[in-house]
DNA sequence: TTGAAAGCGTTACCAG
DNA sequence: CTGGTAACGCTTTCAA
């Protein structure tokens, strides 16, 4: 095994140049008042040389990094990946293009990891999506003093000046859907959520349960148990199998995916079944009959997640947090006419 | 509680633990034969100061960061993010994966920035994707000294120890599907491609023109102008008006968008419009009709990148590069029964 | 104008 | 077994 040639440093080009650090630093930086003779000598020789800066170094003189991670906590015990479900993808692409144009760079960080193997990279704050409850993760990279922008819950004991929130009520969401579902004559809500570890699922099928009991309603819930967008499918064939004249999906769906599964149940929306999931896929306002959708903004939210993050690191003092609103986008797949609701009330 | 101002530095501990910096540091890291009774007292010392290792000191230290630059080149002048497509998702979906498996993380790289900027970026390694004809990035890198995987083109004369790439043959892939479609009796076959600076558009539209030559036919092409999931919407509407028997998506569009566009235009496929489409999206196999679609593989490539780069960032021996094999899956979009074939040729 | 030297915080090598 | 010291590569302060 050959060992690549040994980097040209700073160092190596002052002794060439014939000059010291401190003049190349200089010359190369545009720092210091140099005679143009001497900067325009040393930035050749540089340049012959191929000499490029170690950016490792610097950074240890900087102090810091400009970089951020990032960090889905759904199914933390699970080592899996999150970018190809169009909330966190869109979630991805927000936060790296918000940070890029503060000239942060954006690490994403693994769900999962032997021990506290996070803190090793050299972060300059952190944003936690869908934090587990009491999430160590978060502690962790507190007390390792990097900030952190999460939501309430995980920061409920470690408020500082080191963290900031971006949040919901999603006990609120969950309940302005099942009312809608109601409204248009709903009596048997199957929901669809996911076994995972991030608090949003706890909250909101709490949210669920509370709602079924005022409304003297069984819960039905059905759980996705593998992440990812395969995951789904199984539990959405169960809640088919349930009879239900309504689902509401927490757990990302393909908007095609469960129309294609309710077709294969004999079942016809919004005639028969009334549909609304939690989803970022645009595809669901082009589907037949489109889908309602509840959206938790990932675009909105992850800009000022990184937004809030760098006012930390550069020391800006501002708002601890932003409470957004969920948005539920009404489609025909939840919409009966007047005359049909009367008829099923 | 704890003062974050200041960070506790591993001096500090030494200092609070009447020893001195190696004690703590073996003490914490395990390593060196100490007495439990002083590596107890050290530990609990520095879990009482709320002592964490600085990260970028380490870096520093140990020479690599264990950190992946992903850089995705398609439109580099538009600064923008690319996430949110298929293709990129599951792009940088896999590329994380494997990465973390190796115990690397990944950074999402800006298309465009100031200058050099990113060779700021204390990288191991970098995979360039779709790269500009004679990529300057790449060019950048390896005169850093940074190891990068990218396509044969962008590479062509910088070959050497410090990179690999993972290609396609894009004009025998754009050829397969010309052929295809022309033996399911397409004539007029218009291609949507795009004006990015990806060297995939260029070889892919190229290799459309010389078929067309080939056949004595004309060639027709549409252009996205517009990164984006939305920039596709204009110039298939341009291609529709074109009144083809056959069209065949070279930027990746969302198969209900296109199968929306179809309608809209009055045409049915496959009767009177066969559809190919280059995409990533699982739910082409579920819309009505199903949509044929051409792959270049994102996950296994960018497995086969990542791979590629740790081995040279390791100094492993081996493969200089793998060349894939795009992959046309035929669905009803573009397959007419062999009756209906022979009535047109 | 230039350069020597002092950090930045850590780990590794040797003396003691 | 322990601890001083050097080294990682750079920037910056301060003297000459």
């Amino acid at each position: 095994m050959s060992r690549p040639d040994p980097r040209v440093r700073l160092v190596d080009v002052a002794r060439a140049a014939g000059v010291s650090k401190t003049t190349v630093s200089d010359a190369l930086n545009g720092s210091g008042r140099l005679p143009d003779a001497t900067r325009d000598h040393v930035r050749e020789t540089a340049r012959l040389m191929g000499y490029r800066p170690n950016a490792t170094a610097r950074l240890l003189r900087a102090g810091h990094t400009r970089l951020l991670g990032l960090a889905a906590r759904e199914y933390v015990e699970t080592s899996w990946v999150y970018t190809d479900m169009a909330y966190f993808s869109q979630l991805v692409t927000a936060s790296t293009r918000t940070a890029l144009a503060h000239g942060y760079g954006v690490v994403l960080l693994p769900t999962t990891s032997p021990g506290d193997h996070w803190v090793n990279m050299p972060l300059d704050g952190v944003c936690v999506v869908d934090p587990v409850d009491g999430d160590p993760m978060v502690a962790d990279f507190l007390s390792a003093g990097v900030p952190v922008v999460s939501d309430r819950r995980a920061l409920a004991n470690l408020a500082g000046p080191l963290s900031r929130w971006v949040d919901f009520d999603y006990g609120a969401a969950t309940r302005t859907v099942l009312d809608h579902l109601k409204s248009q004559g709903a009596q048997r809500i199957v929901l669809v959520s996911a076994r995972s570890t991030a608090s949003y699922n706890a909250e909101s099928e709490h949210a669920y349960r509370d709602w079924c009991t005022e409304h003297h309603l069984d819960p039905m819930v059905t759980m996705v148990t593998i992440p990812g967008p395969d995951g789904v499918r199984l539990p959405v064939d169960e809640a088919l199998a349930m009879h239900p004249d309504a689902i509401f999906t927490l757990a990302e769906v393909s908007p095609l995916m469960l129309l294609d599964a309710v077709r294969r149940a004999g079942r016809t929306a919004p005639d028969d079944l009334l549909l609304v999931c939690t989803s970022e896929d645009p595809s669901a306002a082009y589907t037949d009959p489109p889908l309602s959708t509840l959206s938790y903004l990932p675009k909105e939210t992850s800009e000022a997640s990184v937004d809030l993050l760098i006012d930390i690191i550069e020391g800006r003092k501002g708002v601890p947090g932003k409470l957004f609103d969920a948005h539920l986008e009404v489609r025909a797949s939840s919409f009966r006419s007047a005359a049909r609701v009367d008829l099923l009330t």
